[in-house]
This record gives structure tokens, C-alpha cells and sequence, in this order.
DNA sequence: CGTTGCATTGAATCTCGTCAATTCGGGTGG
DNA sequence: CCACCCGAATTGACGAGATTCAATGCAACG
């Protein structure tokens, strides 16, 4: 069993203001934005909102009823469920383009909390379902964001079940390398901004595994850490290999 | 490290035949046919054709090109991912008015197989999308199917990371009841088509750790195990509190 | 009636989780 | 600026629990 770190409820520290300005987005490449024409960016301002997260801050709680829709534009958020007695799996960490609802249901199945400092455009569920009605691109992205969850959903299962912590840790510094590129950051020196808990939580392990983990592919020479936040993939065709990846 | 049974490829014992009656189906209440309106129930006939398959038959493997998309109508299916050491994890069985394609991949990420006899209905990908962009009902069928699969996924997310082998075994039993019960058999006796390597292989366990399990169900009273491949669920509240489950 | 494949059970092993101590780094206040 | 404190991460020792290895049981089939 293991403490969670504080848990700030919603509005707290959340700021929510009208904001016009898609023009200049930083994610709107990879974004559901990315499935509208030039004529129909503007599309979605018309119903948008911005949020703002503070660290460790709650977007929305298992059970919560879903009103509004969001994609992360900067920060990192980490998606939950958690059992009554508290053990916890994370489904997966946001990172800036992700879009949040793609599940489509109701109430929340997991909650999500910022890792880092977040910001967000936010959309109401009803406003965005009329939306994807009138413009079918959108839809379409929606789909399309909706079968690649799932196919990485899927991988994570291979993960969680048949692989060993140090094939774990492997996959998922790669994963997190790949994504950073994604987002225009170098593939090292690699930036962790969440805790030995959260990676515990996404791999299933302890946090005292994730650390020897740690250790032990840097005792194979696989990847260095400056800090524990910070690390430096010195073998990616060693890591890939140890993570029975396809090079 | 695990032997798999025989495998055998696909065209050996498969058989392709036109087939016009969807009128007599059983399934069309749950596949991708329930979101058809009753005028548009004829167009999948137009590019339908019919597969059957024998037990551990192989539909497609991980890797072949997806030329095809399926509804199973009856039997059950093995969707599994390997490595190439043989580590194996079962991404999920596939039961009557599941729908095959949902991720919509160029190229199989996962194997598919006959767990017991099967049939199937069979659609060409190109037709498919075509038609999707015809009917929309058919689109967002599909859409809502995937929806559906993504949540199942998460759900085995927490379920493989974090659930002892007895829950993980009661929560398996749970869901394979309900699903029955979808498909108008009872909730219990519930039929085990697969074998205990397979239940293994989606558990994230060994064979061994399924026996025992089933064992220790057993002596708490929960189940009854006729024979290795039929369940009595005697305690339905005390299996759902032992999965981590909600009344 | 022997063979074969699968399931169960037992015993030994070992990995990972638990518990506990130590280190490290960042922030605060004197 | 430094001492102190606190939370997080690392490391070590130990033990529980799952895997591995091995033997037995059981049912289907030729």
C-alpha cells in the first residue's frame, strides 16, 4: 500500500478564461485540430475554454460526471483508477496534442491529475458532440485519436503481463523518448517529470523495483541519470533490444 | 516458457461461401448491424462473405496484412500478442457480435484463433470503408464499438498491474458470465472453452498459479468446477467483492 | 488398453514486494 | 549563507508469493 501524493480538488487553483487563439498553438499538429480543414480551425474556438493545472492538481475523479472534453496543449497529466484499498494503475500519461474523452462515457472511469503544470483547452461534451455531427473531419479525428488509444492500450497489456520490471522500465523510457520527439524535444536527455510512484503505478511494480530497475540498466550501460528526473539514454538499440521492441 | 498448441493456418480447413441471411442472425442485436436502420440491414449482404473456422484454426497473425474485417457469429476467438522468446498475452476472447478491426491497422498487431469451432461473417477493408462513408450509422457503430473497446482495455490495465491471481481469476469469471448472459445463456453453469494456458495468458499467470486459484475459489466456496472446462458460480456477490468490483 | 494432452498438486527456487535505514536535493527559516 | 527539515529516491535485508520443475491424475482417442 502506498501514500498518494495531496490531492487538491478542481477549482482550487484552476482559471478558466475565453481564449481565441488557435493560430498560434503549439500542438495543433497532432491535436484533434489536426483533422479540420484550414476553413474550420476556428471551428472549435467558438465552444473552447482554457484551464490552467498547478502540480498534483485534479482535472476530474473517478465517478465524476463527464461535462466537458479537453486537449492538453503544454504539461503532462497522468490518467488513474484506483481500487478502495488504494492500489492505483495508471492508464497512461498525457502529454501535450493528447485529447481527454475519447472513451465517449458518461461518468469518469479513471480520474486525472496534472504531473506538471497544465495547460488545457477545454470544450463542453454536448457542444463538442454537435460539433462532431456538423463537421465530419472532426469526427473523423476522433476516430481515428480513438483506435490509436486503443491500439496502445492494447500494448500495455503485453507489458503489464508478460514482461519483467527491467523490460518494463525499458519500454516505457522508450515510449516517453518517442513522444518528447513527437513534441519537437530532443530523444535525450530524457525529462521524467513524474514521480517513482506514478512509473510504479503505470508498470505495475513498487517503487522500490522501479528503482533497482533503474540501477540495474544503468549498471548495463543502457542510460545514465543526472538526477532522478532527468535521464540520458546512452544505448537506445540495447534498451530497445532488452524491451523486445521491433528496431 | 510455454509450448502453444498446434497451430493451424488459415486456408487449410476455412471455407468462404455467399451467404444473404442476415434476416435469421443472431447476433445482429449486439454486432455492427444493430446500428443499421432496418432499410440499410441488406447493405453488409452485398459485401459479405462467410468464414468458418475449426478449433485453434488461425484467422490472421500478427503481421499479415489486413485485408479483411469480421463479426464473429458464433464460437469464440483468441486475440493474442507474442514475443519471440513465446511470451504470450491474450489481449481478449472474442464472443458472439464482437466486431474484428476495430483499431483499423494496416498490418495485424495481434493473432487471432479459433478457440472452439467458429463462424464468421467477412468483409473486405476497402468495401467496408467505403460503406462506412456511405451510412453513417454504420460509422458510428463502429466508432461507439471501438469506444467500447478502449474502456474493456483500460479496465484490464488495472486488472493485469494490480489484482492478486484470485481476483484476477474472479474478475475473469464475472465478465465471461455477463457476457454469456448477453448472449441469452444462463449466468451460470458458465462454459470454459479455453484452455488454462489461455486464461493464463490473459491473466498475466502461469497454468499452475490458474489451478491453484481455482482451487482456492473453490474452497471458499465461491465456485464448483464440474469438469476443468465448466463453472458453477455459487457466490455471485462474494466473487464480485473478491474482484475489486461494484454491487 | 496404452498413448497423449491437459489439468492438478506438491516441492524447491527465485523474483519481487515489504520493511527499514540511509542518502539526496530542494525549500525554509534563522 | 548555512543549518535544518521534509519528501522522495536509493539501497539493503528479509520474507511472502508466484514461478519453475517434477510427479500424478484424468479424460479422450486411436
Amino acid at each position: 500500500m502506498q501514500v498518494r501524493s495531496n490531492m487538491i480538488p478542481f477549482p482550487l487553483n484552476g482559471t478558466r478564461q475565453a481564449q481565441g487563439a488557435c493560430a498560434d498553438c503549439g500542438v495543433k499538429s497532432r491535436a484533434v485540430c489536426a483533422g479540420l480543414a484550414p476553413e474550420e480551425t476556428g471551428i472549435l474556438t467558438t465552444i473552447m475554454s482554457t484551464v490552467t493545472l498547478a502540480p498534483n492538481q485534479l482535472l476530474f475523479e473517478q465517478g465524476d460526471l463527464r461535462s466537458r472534453a479537453y486537449t492538453l496543449t503544454s504539461g503532462m497529466l497522468r490518467l488513474s483508477v484506483s481500487l478502495p484499498d488504494g492500489r492505483r494503475q495508471i492508464a497512461g500519461f498525457v502529454t501535450p496534442g493528447d485529447y481527454l474523452g475519447l472513451s465517449g462515457e458518461d461518468v469518469h472511469t479513471q480520474a486525472a491529475e496534472a504531473v506538471t503544470a497544465c495547460r488545457l483547452c477545454s470544450f463542453p461534451v454536448p457542444e463538442m458532440n454537435r460539433l462532431m455531427e456538423q463537421h465530419p473531419r472532426l469526427r473523423d479525428r476522433l476516430h481515428e485519436l480513438t483506435r490509436k488509444a486503443l491500439l496502445e492500450a492494447r500494448g500495455n497489456l503485453l507489458m503489464l503481463g508478460r514482461l519483467t520490471p527491467n523490460e518494463k522500465l525499458a519500454r516505457f523510457l522508450l515510449g516517453l523518448s518517442d513522444r518528447a520527439v513527437e513534441n519537437g524535444q530532443p530523444a535525450t536527455p530524457l525529462a521524467l517529470p513524474m514521480t517513482r510512484t506514478d512509473i510504479a503505478d503505470y508498470l505495475g511494480l513498487t517503487i522500490e523495483t522501479v528503482s533497482r530497475s533503474f540501477s540495474a540498466l544503468k549498471t548495463r550501460g543502457l542510460i545514465q541519470l543526472a538526477d532522478a528526473h532527468r535521464v540520458e539514454i546512452c544505448d537506445r538499440p540495447g534498451l530497445t533490444a532488452l524491451a523486445g521492441l521491433p528496431v
